[in-house]
DNA sequence: GTGAAAGCGCTAACAT
DNA sequence: ATGTTAGCGCTTTCAC
């Protein structure tokens, strides 16, 4: 079985390859008549146009990269099923790049794989989005890049944002409302932009609810597991310990749960514990966690579609897209206990 | 910035452009002098091959494609990566096929996808490593494609698989050795291969302890969190209930666990509860997760190596390759109560 | 051990 | 509205 080029085509169908290439591209200037020829070759030859003589030729890969560090599967699942659905329908493959963030070779190693694998455009996520090397990198070799779920001061290029501070503050606004006063907060790897964002968000709330902020009442956190059960160790062992958690993430969150249950406080009765990014876990938990859901899947649905714009020179309608986040309220959380 | 390409290369070492080619490639027939020479003028320019070049001339695309269903993050996070791994040091870019496997158009879909790609190979998870139209399919238009994780007697092409029904037995060995006599099991989604194979290490373990298999006490789950929580309702519910229950993966592990509490049955002293995969899941729930650990990671950068092996057309070494499981114990199982 | 010429399957630039 | 020519950057074939 003999492999289906362009010229066998445009002898099946009467006319020249460029004619085909035309009506391959969606160009303009082919008669309707001429369309439908080309079309019924196409399938009556089963006609498959090869992407590396396209890409070769129109000096295009189609290839769009998409780089994150995975602390979190659900992030990446979602963050590769947005991308991927906007590329699949514009004809681009998406490639991933998982890649360690505190790797000390990383830089260098990733710009030799973004740049050897010829991409289009690339898709930056947190924390790469708010890396000036790497970011100053891609501009100086003009490779189109968008940023996700990064910090706006860092760089102007065209980005895509979540308010990181605002749902932190919702979050915090609704513990208080609960009647919650000794509120602590676990922060989230630092090398992330909304690590620091989020602790603003809970600043924020508490000195606008007249709430003193205790030092010993924040924590740094990693977004692991396990972070989140060395945080609860140190927050639940303090004298006058606080009746409510709000972790920076769902697994943080997950390991207070836990460090609280061995110690037998019983959650959210005795305790209230609360995440962020609504995490398949935080479902599977029990009690089930009050979080923030972030629409990560259209966050990297736009910022493909804005890429994808990028790269083809059309303008883009905005260059600083934003969504909103969401407070989910589920079992986790209940109104701070009476004082005895 | 002038893209440099290889005709700058040769000039640059004052050698024919097909030289350039040989040592790229690593062919034979290079004196090590010019060798140096070449390596040393690609260093100078900063010389990348444009791989879409590559792909045209040798009518190699050097592109993978991964098939698979998501129901499970941390599944497709272990395969993904890899895969990727064992395709990224050989050159090769993995492009991701994330499909719902219900999908009526499915087969016509993915087909679609899989040829206009032109994909050198094809890495297939369950179930498409058992959809035998699939596999016709890529047999009859020559796209060499592996296997992981399906059902060996489907079809006799190169697979990476591991034995589930032995580690489903291995695990009711262990439940039988903790005392219990009532243990119901939980069924995975019907359309994977393995679920099948989970439930016959399961009945083969009973039989020979000498217990007897009710039918009441296996429920057909689906992999997914509600779907535990409804066996676990009807298996619960029932007047001579249980005292272990295997799940057929974590997720519904976890759905038991949050109906058991409901119950207020305690875990894992009146209820012992086991699952399947050792997704992050099941150390984030308290209590963690008994449950079984495959070496996806491990299966997916050997499935990619044959893979690659295949495409390059060098002999496979074995034509089944085969992994062990693991029985992970945690927190979540203990001794059967006492009769009272 | 090295090179010249041809060509992979497509698009760009310029006709007509 | 359609065709002609050239060429993208590499590998292949075959010569030396």
């Amino acid at each position: 079985m003999k492999k289906i080029t362009i010229n066998d085509v445009a002898k099946h169908a009467g006319v020249s390859k460029k004619t085909i290439s035309r009506v391959l591209n969606n160009e303009a200037n082919v008669s309707p008549d001429t369309k439908l020829k080309v079309h019924s070759a196409f399938d009556s030859l089963g006609y498959r146009p090869n992407p590396q003589a396209r890409a070769l030729a129109s000096n295009q890969s189609f290839l769009i990269g998409l780089v994150y560090s995975s602390p979190s599967n659900s992030f990446v699942s979602k963050i590769q099923s947005g991308a991927l659905k906007r590329c699949k329908a514009d004809g681009y493959n998406l490639i991933i790049y998982p890649e360690d963030h505190e790797n000390d070779y990383l830089l260098a190693n990733l710009e030799r794989g973004l740049i050897s694998a010829n991409l289009d455009g690339i898709i930056l996520t947190p924390p790469f989005s708010d890396m000036k090397p790497l970011l100053d990198f891609l501009s100086e070799k003009k490779i189109p890049f968008i940023r996700v779920g990064g910090d706006l001061s860092i760089n102007a290029s065209p980005s895509v944002y979540s308010n990181d501070a605002e749902a932190s503050y919702e979050m915090c606004r609704y513990l208080v409302s609960l009647g919650h006063t000794k509120i602590a907060f676990i922060m989230g790897h630092p090398d992330h932009a909304a690590s620091h964002q989020r602790l603003i968000g809970y600043k924020k709330a508490l000195s606008e609810a007249g709430i003193e902020i205790r030092d010993t009442f924040i924590q740094q956190g990693y977004f692991t597991f396990e972070s989140g059960e060395d945080c609860a160790r140190r927050l639940l062992s303090q004298e006058d310990r606080p009746t409510a958690i709000f972790a920076s993430n769902d697994y943080m969150a997950a390991g207070i749960i836990k460090v609280a249950s061995q110690k037998n406080l019983f959650i959210p009765n005795d305790l209230t514990v609360t995440g962020f990014d609504n995490a398949p876990a935080s479902r599977y938990i029990w009690p089930s966690l009050t979080t923030i859901k972030q629409p990560i899947t259209d966050m990297a649905f736009e910022a493909a579609r804005m890429l994808i714009r990028i790269v083809r020179n059309k303008p883009l309608e905005n260059n600083i897209v934003t969504f909103k986040d969401e407070l989910i309220v589920r079992e986790s959380s209940a109104p701070a206990p009476k004082v005895s």
